[in-house]
RNA sequence: GGUCCUGUGGUGCAGUUUGGAGUGCACGCCGGCCUGUCAAGCCGGAGGUCGCGGGUUCAAAUCCCGUCAGGACCGCCA
């Protein structure tokens, strides 16, 4: 392979021969100078050519070259004060043109989302655009390591179920040679499972899909969880403490490594509002109030508006909303013994968009079968679920987080479509 | 699933209220001119079943109904 130069490395390689690959990003084509822009996924160069008055091939290639096509060119680096890009530009010696870019582009700049996510590939060439999976993935391999710094087990738990995994609604269903699968709504059940087996503290991150027609911009029906299982937990407060940190030092990853960001190191312990208080704070203080249909929690409204409040008060960014009403919590959630219509759980808002919720989980055969049955469900049925707490179950607890909302906040992006690679929604399927 | 908004050359828009020839703008594309451009510039050109189907009308991008697609908020959630 010949040896290839990065554009961010020609201020080092002044006065050298280089060879760069890269996308044709801007053409100024004169009669007697030819300038090209070329960009690689490290920045962008000016590339000259002055054009000879006789046989002039490489002229002549460059007059073929269409916008984002591929190309491979070689030649000197030199230093031009006047040249804006950089301050530097490669005379060119020779020119491969690799692929041939049709036209017109079928999209700019300009372009709406929904015509940048069906040229995806295009829009990702976008320097801003890359950069959030830059910045994905340091936060992921920060994630990563505090989790296995504080020994943590990494699991990778299957996502097709032979039964519905959490509230057994909304799920996708798919045909399993003669019978029928679904897949995964979320790793929940697995996590516990590892628990039982003892693996002590587990995260997982992977696909999980809901089959939720929501039409939003922070959902999809195919994204990326992170999840987090603890076991001997005293309650969900040990779980936030985890998680408070475990964020503070991802976040303070990315703030490292990409300053120009701007994002804010939190710190810890982030605020913590029951929700009885949230909704009384609301009320006191906002316009606020209870929609019809209310189940004791808070509405999309309610969280941005507990979230303001909370940086008012307190600075901070971050807010978890603890002690939801049984009412909008699934049968698993563990109630405190002194306060049965509560739950051990808790939201995390980042901003005011929900990023994680989370609950100690009920470890007790009976008291799960029990609460099960208010809700109307045969927990027998659900399987190997029931048999995790019938062999010594520890008392755990954990969460899930949604990495695109994350980074969508992180990003200030309107929209999750621009924080996942490629979509999928109710009407997405495709590219 | 509910409510509201939007579909007009390749891209992004204006035109729709008050019906009258596919009218206009910016970018892109094609051709010409142009020794240093850098948001290149100047001149010329091509490119449209006005999302789709039906209706009203002498006449529909424009009004009405349906439908499809996209968006915002709600419900649901991460």
């Amino acid at each position: 392979m010949i040896e290839r130069a990065l554009v961010a490395e020609l201020p080092a390689r002044i006065g050298q021969r280089v060879t760069l690959n890269g996308f044709v990003a801007v053409l100024r084509l004169q009669k007697k100078m030819q300038f090209v822009v070329l960009r690689d996924h490290t920045g962008q160069a000016q590339l000259l050519h002055a054009r000879d008055e006789g046989d002039d091939q490489l002229g002549d290639v460059l007059d073929g070259l269409t916008l984002e096509s591929a190309i491979r060119v070689s030649g000197e680096v030199v230093e031009a004060a006047q040249v804006k890009l950089g301050g530097l530009e490669v005379v060119l010696d020779e020119v491969e043109v690799l692929s041939l870019a049709e036209t017109p582009l079928p999209m700019d700049e300009k372009s709406g989302l929904d015509t940048r996510m069906n040229w995806r590939f295009l829009d990702l060439r976008t320097p801003e655009h890359r950069r959030i999976f830059e910045v994905q993935t340091v936060l992921e391999a920060a994630m990563r390591e505090v989790c296995v710094d504080q020994g943590f087990l990494e699991l990778h738990s299957p996502k097709l179920m032979g039964a519905a995994s959490e509230s057994g609604a909304e799920v996708f269903k798919v045909e399993y040679f003669d019978t029928q699968a679904y897949l995964a709504q979320s790793p929940q059940f697995y996590k516990q499972m590892a628990i039982a087996a003892g693996f002590e503290k587990v995260f997982e991150v992977g696909p999980v899909f809901r089959a939720e027609p929501s039409f939003t911009s922070r959902h999809a029906t195919e994204f990326t969880g992170v999840d987090a299982e603890m076991a001997w937990v005293e309650s969900h407060e040990d779980v936030m403490r985890f998680e408070e940190e475990w964020l503070r030092r991802s976040v303070a990853a990315v703030a490292d490594r990409f300053p120009d960001l701007g994002v804010v190191v939190p710190d810890v312990p982030f605020p913590r509002v029951s929700m009885a208080d949230a909704r009384e704070w609301l009320q006191r203080d906002t316009d606020w109030r209870p929609g019809p249909g209310d189940k004791g929690d808070l509405d999309p409204a309610g969280e941005r508006g507990i979230a303001e409040l909370v940086r008012q008060e307190h600075g901070h960014e971050w807010v978890f909303l603890t002690e939801f009403p049984i009412t909008a919590r699934p049968f698993y959630h563990l109630r405190p013994a002194d306060r049965p219509d509560v739950t051990n759980s808790f939201d995390l808002l980042w901003k005011g968009i929900e990023v994680t919720t989370g609950a100690q989980r009920e470890h007790r055969y009976d008291v799960l079968k029990r609460q099960a049955a208010e809700l109307g469900m045969d927990f027998e049925s659900i399987g190997f679920y029931a048999d995790i707490f019938r062999f010594g179950c520890p008392p755990h607890g954990g969460f899930g987080l949604g990495l695109g909302r994350l980074l969508m906040v992180m990003l200030g992006l309107e929209s999750i479509r621009e924080a996942t690679f490629l979509f999928r929604g109710p009407n997405r399927l495709t590219p």
